[in-house]
DNA sequence: GGGTACATGTAATCAGTTACATGATTTA
DNA sequence: TAAATCATGTAACTGATTACATGTACCC
């Protein structure tokens, strides 16, 4: 006769992606949700500092279904949509993460200062023209922290979404001082370079 | 008798990632290189803001290859390294990029905010325990910098490098004032949540 | 009742990451 | 000459993006 052992039914943790904690912790906050609440909810919050595009929000919470940390319905009635919720397992994942003090370093990833970075061999227009988006460009994301900033200080229990919006903030500020900065004190071009081969 | 017809036989542009023009850049500053060549120079340089692990440095060019923007050569000696340069082609490709101002928006992937954004569930010992992480990583990232100012004020020619760097320098000096403040003035706990579901 | 914008999803592709594997050089 | 570190690469996987496709509600 065979004997079976005890096991843990629950598939394998395939080690989760920050994408992965963006759900869990969207569905913890907000309770059960559709993937486009969770599409509009990133647009109007941690989307702008980690976005990505709505088909990752259906298939994302698939995944995190499969490995028991959240549970889909289905709504009965005409739409028939997907309805995720976070589990105990699920609740457990993400304070694990939120319980590691260590973080892996942020990085600023800005095409615009990649342009400027290798604009050495650019003409100094070409500098302006970008420097002039860019100021134009963070001043309107600067317009919109502020108009999220009122938004988020009337209402109570928001603290962490909204110092989380400062270090935004703060960001956007510094990037408009940068950008200026470069207009009125443009980097100096380099000599030129020796062709290129072939 | 059949006429040939003139056609370009550069294969279609597969449109370019932020990661090719790092790497069309990077060889166009150093002129030719190895992929462990500009492993060493990003690790130094534009790698702080825009990294990617060193494989991609042996994938990436051999698609840029193909595409008729690098050629490679290989070292006659005994290591036979793979040796890329940029080809009139891939200049014109840099050039383009360069000379297009406009560029998507900065994202700043900072794995420490997103913490900080979902912990409004979290105990505040575990708040402050990120913020005190992130101090101190920061702050050792802002001596980095300072101290890669230092030696790029000496060598001429690197002004744009160095600007760019400036703008590290007024990301890490934001975030250092930033987690100081969460640790002396921390975000609210709002008031606990409805348990999760199942 | 036809158009437009909002909403919902899937499939194919591709880039990026992880893991592995090994070779070459230096240093103890 | 063994160990350690630097250097070089490939393969498999999987997460992310692009593109497509269609449904539903609202507005004129």
């Amino acid at each position: 006769m065979v004997v079976s052992a005890t096991f843990t039914p629950v598939a394998r943790l395939p080690s989760l992606s920050p994408s992965s904690y963006v759900v869990l912790g969207l569905l913890r906050q907000r309770g059960p949700s559709t993937p486009y609440d969770l599409k509009q909810a990133i647009a109007s919050s941690i989307g702008y500092f980690w976005d990505f595009p709505h088909s990752q929000l259906y298939v994302e919470p698939g995944r995190l279904a499969d490995a028991g940390l959240l549970v889909e319905e289905r709504e009965a009635d005409g739409r028939r949509r997907r309805i995720f919720s976070v589990t105990d397992r699920g609740v457990e994942a993400l304070e694990a993460w939120l319980g590691d003090a260590n973080a892996s370093p942020a990085e600023i990833r800005d095409p615009g200062l990649l342009k400027l970075f290798f604009s050495g061999s650019a003409r100094p227009s070409e500098v302006k023209a970008l420097a002039d988006v860019q100021v134009r460009e963070h001043r309107k994301r600067l317009e919109d922290y502020e108009a999220l900033d009122t938004r988020l200080a009337d209402q109570a229990g928001l603290d962490h979404q909204r110092r989380t919006l400062r270090m935004g903030l703060l960001f956007e500020r510094a990037a408009m001082a940068f950008w200026e900065e470069v207009l009125t004190d443009p980097p100096e071009a380099p000599p030129r370079r020796r062709p290129a081969r072939r």
